[in-house]
RNA sequence: GCCCUCGUAGUUGAAUGGAUACAACGCCUCCCUCCGAAGGAGGUGGUGCAGGUUCGAUUCCUGCCGAGGGCACCA
């Protein structure tokens, strides 16, 4: 919509000034709107005219005339600001949008692409806090956004299910005996397993730190009896594996998160440990002071360690296989890593190896900061976390209690199932605003308020607008006279709404939901102001048929880009 | 020691090198006989320091100060 404005108007420049070499990149957005509705800054022709900007402005805006969409031209200092007939802009938007409806905004930037988006990359027998909802959360976004812009995505997960970690739990369960485990486990009867194994390796890393060398080799003994995938040690991976993955199951069917296909480490590992021998023996990888290491420091990203000294792997040994496996089998243009900024250095190098193998595919590293609480660093060890149960549980009372209060004669079903999707926005939006280079302090009060810039701000504006349109009892069809809207509120909604696939364009193109949930909070406010100042239901049929339409927009628009950032729009609150 | 990120109002965050630095929360005043007050109106208050590039710097460069992270057996 804009390009073919902007056109239009590089054209009406050109007609009284053809000299002048202007291209649409040369538009800005005013930063207010009494300022018009696009901007041309003059600064770049200043030296091409040999006359200062504000004058350049002065001028075009004498001896252009408006013409078209565009109602008035005026200089501003050095800008020459430009304002849109109002009721020809609200024809052309809101038909644009009553037409595409929920695909409004949809682009091309994507197409044919094939991308596979990797996030939510749990470890199996450890807690799931606000720190891994911060990456599905973003992971979730991305991909939608990906989606949106015309992609082929793919959302995987990979689970780390056979790490040390998993040694260290079974071995303090199973192995060590310690006593309240074994009265835990006894009783038959754990509620959650998943945060059951959380606690399990918590106490376990501190009784090997206690115990020392003894342990750390039995622990080792003990994954290696794991890994040979026989005996009772084996059994006991695989059903306490299972409990976490359960887990981890629930939490995405809440969150509303769904993934294409979910990779576990232990599938992937024996692949490794074979490449790792190939390329031992081709001398990509050497042996370093008793471990099996990748020297990269030609490339100034130091060292990496596939195998410990006692033969263990690490990290690398199924990533490789897993990278490989993903380019072969799907065929991927571009694979992406949705993965904390701590592990930048690591996916340096990991792309670096994958690139000395011959990968020439795109390879992303969606790097973020992580997320601490006001009390500082979360640490599992120190009990200074806030797990994914206790976060839904504190939030579903408080979202139970605020619709309760408003609709006293819903079910408890209805209530349930509102308050759900309020907390399910509440997290989303809360991890996904703010931008992905600022590490978010996680205040689980303030997460969990249902005011100002929050998802359920926008939530009850959609409920707001669905009420209106409920109550109004007109069809949005046949002829609609949009010159009937030219009110200033009803020019700034048009405006915004315009800007809708601009803003999901820029979002997609730099992995960034914020600036979406940034558009949605402004298009929510300006409606705000709308519906301050302007009637609709009692307006007279015409204008109102027309405002009809225009609030259905808004509403078609916040619903689109809610469901971007995974978030429900429902139609009562 | 080397490398990376961040430093904006009391707090949490916005701002492709451009117009008067934008919000939310907090605090203080107000607004439901009016389409949903999970709302709205008004007030309060800010770019860590010092240079440089530029017509113009919160943004780019250098140095300093401050916070966090990464750099071989953690994942």
């Amino acid at each position: 919509m804009w390009p073919k404005i902007k056109k239009e108007i590089i054209k009406l420049i050109e007609k009284s000034f053809p000299d002048l070499k202007i291209s649409e990149a040369d538009f800005v957005f005013p930063p207010n709107p009494e300022f018009g509705d696009l901007s041309l800054p003059c600064f770049n022709f200043a030296k091409a005219v040999g006359n200062s900007p504000p004058e350049i402005a002065k001028e075009l805006s004498r001896k252009i005339e408006p013409a078209g969409i565009v109602g008035k031209i005026v200089a501003v200092g050095p800008y020459l600001n430009f304002f849109l007939d109002k009721r020809k802009m609200a024809s052309l938007v809101l038909n644009q949008i009553l037409k595409d409806k929920e695909k409004y905004g949809n682009s091309k930037m994507g197409k044919g692409k094939r991308a596979m988006i990797e996030f939510s990359n749990a470890n199996t027998h450890k807690e799931y806090h606000v720190g891994h909802l911060r990456n599905l959360c973003y992971g979730d976004a991305v991909t939608r956004l990906l989606a949106a812009s015309g992609h082929k995505v793919i959302p995987v997960s990979y689970i780390n299910d056979f790490g040390i970690h998993v040694a260290k739990t079974l071995w303090f369960i199973y192995k060590h005996k310690d006593p309240h485990a074994q009265t835990i486990i006894k009783q038959g009867t754990i509620e959650d397993k998943g945060y059951f194994l959380g606690q399990m390796y918590s106490d376990a890393t501190k009784k090997i730190n206690e115990i020392g060398d003894n342990a750390k080799r039995e622990v080792g003994e003990f994954m290696a009896k794991i890994e040979s995938r026989h005996g009772l040690e084996h059994k006991h991976w695989q059903e306490t594996r299972r409990w976490s993955i359960e887990q981890f199951e629930e939490i995405y069917k809440e969150m509303d998160v769904k993934f294409d296909k979910v990779f576990y480490e232990s599938e992937v590992i024996d692949e490794g440990r074979k490449i790792v021998d190939e390329l031992f023996r081709k001398n990509f990888l050497v042996k370093s002071q008793g471990a099996v290491i990748a020297n990269l420091e030609k490339y100034n990203l130091g060292v990496l360690l596939f195998l410990r000294s006692d033969g263990t792997a690490l990290y690398p040994v199924a990533d490789i296989p897993l990278a490989i496996k993903k380019f072969k089998k799907y065929k991927l243009d571009e694979s992406i890593y949705v993965v904390d900024v701590r592990q930048s250095l690591y996916f340096q190098q990991l792309f670096k190896i994958l690139e000395l193998l011959g990968y020439k595919q795109k390879m992303i590293h969606l790097d973020y900061e992580f997320v601490k609480l006001p009390s500082g660093m979360m640490s599992s060890r120190t009990g200074n976390v806030i797990t994914y149960e206790n976060l839904r549980t504190e939030a579903m009372e408080r979202a139970i209690a605020e619709t309760k209060k408003r609709h006293t004669d819903w079910s408890k079903e209805k209530i349930d199932e509102i308050a759900r999707e309020i907390v399910v926005g509440a997290i989303k939006f809360e991890m996904v605003k703010v931008g992905k280079e600022q590490t978010i302090t996680f205040d689980i009060d303030r997460a969990l308020r249902f005011e100002g810039y929050t998802a359920a701000y926008l939530q009850y504006t959609h409920a707001r607008i669905c009420s209106i349109i409920r109550k109004a009892k007109v069809k949005i069809s046949g002829k609609i006279d949009f010159t009937k809207l030219h009110e200033k509120w009803e020019h700034d909604l048009t405006i915004n709404l315009a800007k809708f696939p601009e803003t999901l364009e820029k979002a997609a193109s730099d992995y960034n939901p914020a600036v979406l949930a940034g558009y949605l909070y402004e298009l929510a406010k300006t409606f705000s102001d709308f519906y301050r100042d302007v009637q609709v239901i009692k307006a007279d049929p015409e204008t109102k048929k027309a405002r009809i339409a225009l609030i259905f927009a808004v509403k078609t628009v916040l619903a689109k880009g809610l469901s971007i950032l995974g978030i429900a729009a429902p139609e009562e609150m």
